[in-house]
DNA sequence: AATGAATGAGCATTCATTCAT
DNA sequence: CATGAATGAATGCTCATTCAT
């Protein structure tokens, strides 16, 4: 009973996640989505007071989501560097491996349709990862550019890199992940006056 | 009477640009482009055959004048550095100056409202400075990663910088457009081991 | 278990009376009267078909109120038109202190949403009342307009004065109600002459 | 030309009027409407921003039509009394042939589907006759009631009179129309003592 | 009896596009 | 070329009612 519940909720969400990145929000009409899920156009509004809630709820669960798979088995003794080369690969990996969860995250960030209350909401997720940007810098390791900068500078990297690996999937390999990290470190990283 | 006309189709692209970016392409009723250009529904459909005619001219239209603003006043006997980063320079420059035509492109560049035609049709521009990759590869000047990845790792950064720039209005200075360059630059070059 | 019953079946009709004066009959989903008489969708039809079987059972629970109010502690061997008096100042008085039983009558007594069958039903009541009118006229007691104008006019002047106190509640009192009955009264009063 | 778009607006007017006094408002689909005026569903969002505009609209034209029918061919020179008299039966013979038009204004007058300002509006219309009856107080004509009942009861009647004449429209006749004006008026003037 | 998730027909409203003037 | 009234398909959302539990 109650997983045939669940179950139309999640056949609704993951519709409605697969029609959005095709086809875009405001040419997806919640009928389509309903057809798509498998159910009466009713229920959409039964477990989604409205179209914008859905595509925040849908929203606010693909970030955590994604920020679950960064910090997904990063090694708590390792050094700061490899932790955070660790998340890039963990978080490209993902991006890779959930092509429309990833697409859905980046193309909405900045949409009016996404509330100021989720972005907030969502933005307390990445604080944690922020802190290590933070401490990446008082510590030296990475150039002393104000921190703004730096946080725009590493998610864009990384976004592109996903974008990047989407784009020509043949390029797909630990030495290209590898290749894309490094060329995103080496315009951070401090360089070392020998 | 024809300054009279192209003013009304100016007029058209002008209002179309403004609420394309406020609103969005599907949340922006062609009623209210015509009202906001001063100008009869009917109007339009003279101009441009529907709406989509509309957005992929405008859309070609900017990316024109992005293209020229890249290439304007480069030093041709320069070296290949700085034309690049006088290029880059310029680029971020009239991204700053021209904030809605600079979003629009970026919007839209991957958006499937503008027609496989059209996308062709801006790359095509795009070709020679594509070129300039190519040599700078080959003439040892970045890294030897694949030129595809460069190509987008340039461009990439170069929109994240003005995203930047724009968000932080207050951060703009010759210092920090130097700063950006520098990190997008240390990320491609060739570290040269003293 | 059998009092929570009617319990619920009352308040799912008290919730409607509320409801419906305030919003009116298709301004008011049933989910609502449920949620407000604290009670699930599905309870509502059980008790009543559908909504319209409620509405008419509403009316008719209320206008037999409101008859009852009317001939209550009438002095049997007082005269007619003390008779007469009696009932209009309780009919009055019941519409004074029942605001929203009152207003729900008077709005629906000539609703296509009360069945035809319903206020025949209704009316059976008030036949006693009409007999009085009847009486009245053969007694040379009032005018000898015809009686459906009379009891028109009555009933109308009636729901006026409740409306209108109901409107200006401080005007109540016993003077003003007497005042009332007696500009309707010598409306109908055959003026003698001197 | 300029003819043609009054006509649908008015077809629409028209055909609203109709369907909201058979239907009442929330039961009559704006398609329907659209349909019976001949016209497409559209339109009629052409000419009006949305239902509620409409129905005010209408409301606002319906009374002024009943306001000019009642002071129509009043005769400046005649007493107070004869006045009314005029105007009431004026008013009573409009209702009866403009039913529909009469039961709208009278249906919808405490509906709150008219908005404030609306009434307000309405409520200007009625400002110069609201002033013969404060005159007949100080005249001495009517009783001394305070006026607000006075206006109440005097519009009361009148409703009363033509719905009732409506109800049963063999009942009609110049000397029924002076009987029910009686009834009234020798409810309000004052019996004089002899 | 009671529950509340599910249904899907129905509705108000929008909007790209046409066309007579 | 320009106008703007007219069109009607399409869309987000509501709500009375059902039914499995």
């Amino acid at each position: 009973m109650n997983s045939a519940v669940i179950d139309k909720r999640e056949k609704i969400l993951k519709a409605a996640l697969n029609l959005f990145t095709e086809r875009g929000f405001h040419n997806t009409p919640t009928s389509l989505i309903a057809k798509e899920a498998g159910v009466a156009t009713g229920t959409l509004f039964h477990h989604f007071k409205n179209k914008e809630e859905l595509i925040n709820r849908l929203y606010l669960d693909l970030k955590k989501q994604k920020m679950n798979a960064l910090i997904e088995a990063v090694d708590e003794t390792a050094s700061l560097q490899e932790k955070l080369k660790s998340m890039w690969i963990n978080g490209v990996q993902w991006g890779i491996m959930h092509p429309k969860e990833f697409q859905f995250v980046m193309q909405y960030s900045n949409s009016p349709f996404i509330s100021h209350l989720t972005k907030e909401q969502a933005m307390g997720e990445y604080q944690s990862t922020f802190c290590l940007f933070e401490q990446a810098i008082s510590d030296g390791l990475i150039k002393p550019a104000y921190p703004e900068f730096v946080a725009d500078y590493f998610e864009g990297i990384f976004n592109l890199a996903v974008s990047h690996f989407r784009k020509y999937p043949e390029k797909i390999s630990e030495e290209n992940l590898d290749l894309a990290f490094d060329m995103c470190w080496n315009g951070i990283a401090r360089v070392l006056e020998s």
